[in-house]
RNA sequence: CCAUGGGUGGCAGAACGGUUUAUGCAACAGACUGUAAAUCUGUACUAAGUAGGUUCGACUCCUACCCCAUGGA
């Protein structure tokens, strides 16, 4: 077997809930496609884990919720910068784990990005950072990488958009990928090496089942604010406290993004009241959910499912029961 | 009660006697093939505690009142 199936949706509409049960039912493990629960001592604020009360258990490499095992959670320390690159590595080898074991890798996934690249594939992974490259760049101006790229590359910078444009770390890359390309030869040992991996799963098209979940904006801000309340109320604040005792710099924290940025900024006490704190990480999250909208607005395949719908577990759970059982049938 | 400072868009926060009054955040729309919960782009908000006055013109000056903060009684 080498079906997959994906849930995926923005943020607090519960997909991880939905997807421990569905593993329950279909013999499953879940492998979790988040930018930043892929960092160890991240756990509140990552929301890693689900709504409902679970017996939890940690193992090196997994997680376990309810007996289920959770991959790709704690997979690298929070000072290490990890990227798509890694996440598409590590998970397509977690993924083959899975369907060795004859399991039903489940993936969870509210970085859009990352399941793009596991399951489509990313041909430009396979040229690589150029640390030295990106150590000079940076301290260019965002001018200088404008007139930069339009130097080596014409057509590369043809072919970026107006806001990518404006956009140094999007230049960076352009530029790092237009001077790898003109050192031609050299790439091709490792295209052919990290190519491979970049491709792992080429998931045959009935073998892949995606679900969606949404809700109505006003419901989704609503559980966001909720949330918000209940994480302060579990410990977030003190999470973060944590990791900067553990020697993770504010300004690291501030990179990884939504909650840890707008605590970063509390602990450096540029935030006084909890009122003010309430809000900003409401706002955050709320941003991030749209990005999450737009982004998944375009994903193609996906059987979406409203979760104002009291009865659409029940929903969710035919017709990926039919899938499961039925679509080898469907394919001959 | 006195003194001082202050009341600016949803919030924070500047400048300025004079056509469109910053900026940041949030909001809304979007981009995104190695930082993606990141980064970037676009749009809209179109605001001055209240009541008067000065002025050709007031958010900006004056008066009264209301409210807030700090200090004092």
């Amino acid at each position: 077997m080498s079906k997959i199936l994906v849930i995926l949706g923005s943020t607090s509409t519960g997909k991880t809930d939905l997807a421990l049960n569905l593993a329950k039912r279909f013999n499953g493990e879940l492998v979790a496609c988040d930018s930043r629960q892929v960092y160890r001592g991240l756990d509140i604020a990552t929301g890693k884990l689900p709504g409902k009360e679970v017996t939890v258990k940690k193992e090196k490499w997994f997680w376990e919720l309810d007996g289920i095992k959770i991959w790709m959670y704690d997979v690298v320390d929070p000072k290490k910068q990890y990227t798509v690159y890694d996440y598409v590595k590590d998970a397509g080898r977690v993924i083959d784990n899975v369907w060795e074991r004859g399991k039903l890798p489940i993936i969870v996934g509210g970085t859009g990005f990352y399941l793009k690249a596991v399951l489509e594939g990313l041909p430009n992974l396979a040229i690589p950072v150029d640390k030295d490259l990106r150590k000079k760049l940076e301290k260019f101006s965002k001018e200088q990488l404008q007139k930069k790229l339009q130097q080596i590359s014409p057509d590369k910078w043809e072919s970026l958009n107006t806001s990518d444009r404006q956009n140094p770390r999007r230049l960076i890359r352009a530029i790092e990928l237009s001077i790898s390309s003109l050192r031609g030869a050299k790439r091709r040992s490792n295209l052919h090496r990290i190519g491979k991996i970049a491709t792992l799963p080429l998931v045959a098209r009935d073998d892949m089942l995606k679900i969606g979940l949404t809700a109505p904006r006003e419901i989704l801000y609503q559980r966001i604010d909720e949330r918000v309340v209940r994480r302060i109320d579990q410990g977030m604040i003190d999470e973060a406290r944590r990791l900067q005792k553990d020697g993770l710099s504010l300004k690291r924290m501030k990179q990884l993004g939504l909650e840890y940025g707008v605590l970063a900024d509390y602990l450096k006490g540029k935030i006084t009241s909890a009122q003010e704190l309430i809000k900003l990480l409401e706002g955050k999250i709320h941003g991030y959910a749209r990005r999450q909208l737009t982004w998944f607005k375009k994903e193609k395949d996906v059987s979406w499912f409203n979760i104002i719908d009291k009865h659409f577990p029940n929903g969710v759970e035919k017709i990926v029961s039919k899938w499961y059982y039925y679509s080898d049938a469907a394919k001959s």
